[in-house]
DNA sequence: CGCAGGTGTTACCGCCGGTAACACTGGGGC
DNA sequence: GCCCCAGTGTTACCGGCGGTAACACCTGCG
């Protein structure tokens, strides 16, 4: 049985490690080659792993997305009025990619990385689904309902793309943006637009 | 004088016609030989007219991003109240999507054709910047004010976002669409949770 | 000893993006 | 008539990539 094998996970989190390392020298145009080359391992050890390039990125970026997903619920479950919990929700996301910014453009920018897409869907509709879940449950809906789908959807678009401005502009603190964020999900544009 | 040859611009139109069809048909994996193939020349041309792989990409999206900006001006400074003219501008932009999804993949989703990201990222800075300036006015701020820059930002993601989803969804009509990302932003979410 | 299985390697394949070098053609000057 | 030249097209190649086949090495076990 070749599961038991003693080391097999350990090598395999040393060759994620290396993977990110290079990854995150040299963009995401890291070659296999070059990533095997960073482990002292040559190149079919890492096919034999992974399977092929997207199922390396694929388990690279999973590491990455489960941490993050994991914040994102704690903060949105934890106790608190509904805007209190957004309002947190929010800071907790964009303080993350605060601290790692270039795990954040590797996952999500990536310019050349697309083998890690796949992953990063599937966390995006994750992270959908919960919100989805969330708003129905505020709003006494179906679990399934459409507005609470919609919003849902929308929301994750418009924090993912004021961070997006945030990490490359800087132009305001995490606090005024997340400030921001959260009025604009109260309504304050259409207000202040009449 | 070589800008004065008769058919160079045509045949830059069929060169991006042919590489058109071969991206719709083969995904966004088309390589440069199968685009030439397409356009019934070898590839020494395409590289003459568009220098490399990404300039060819990149010609290729601005046509469709210049259009559909352009929609997307007239939507929004078009007569009528600030909510008109923002549902009316959601409208015009999931019309757009809607009618040539293919198109739409390619830009933003596109899986393998990353060489177009710059030239998409332009196009949503240019709207985000057009966004930006029509808050600041409505809302009588300085045209570089934070708010409205972070709105302007969070808005395009969030309509981006919503979008995606319906495409791969279909879960409703486009009219609903529209009118739930209206009421999204102008406060519906917020007023309901309370 | 032989041998099985897992670890590691080298050496290769096919494809792609990109380019150098060469062939063809047509129109001006002499 | 002739040559030159600019532009169009080609073939044939390069280097690098993702991916794989085939072989070498160790280690335990009957």
């Amino acid at each position: 049985m070749t599961s038991v094998l003693p080391g097999r996970d350990a090598r395999r989190e040393s060759l994620l490690a290396a993977a990110d390392a290079v990854v995150q020298r040299d963009g995401a145009s890291a070659s296999m080659a070059t990533i095997a080359a960073e482990a002292g391992i040559t190149k079919p050890i890492l096919y034999r792993h992974f399977g092929d390039k997207s199922g390396l990125y694929a388990a690279l970026a999973e590491r990455h997305t489960d941490r993050l997903l994991d914040a994102l619920v704690d903060a949105l479950t934890a106790g608190g009025p509904a805007r209190v919990r957004v309002h947190r929700t929010i800071g907790t996301y964009l303080a993350v990619i605060e601290a790692e910014p270039q795990v954040y453009r590797f996952l999500m920018q990536s310019e050349e990385a697309v083998p890690a897409q796949g992953t990063v869907r599937g966390f995006l509709h994750r992270l959908q689904d919960l919100l989805t879940a969330g708003i129905a449950h505020e709003l006494r809906l179906p679990a399934d309902d459409l507005r609470a789908t919609v919003w849902a959807a929308g929301i994750v678009g418009m924090v993912q793309s004021a961070g997006d401005w945030w990490l490359e502009s800087r132009r305001c603190s995490r606090a005024d943006l997340t400030d921001q964020l959260t009025d604009l999900l109260w309504g304050a544009y259409g207000v202040a637009a009449g």
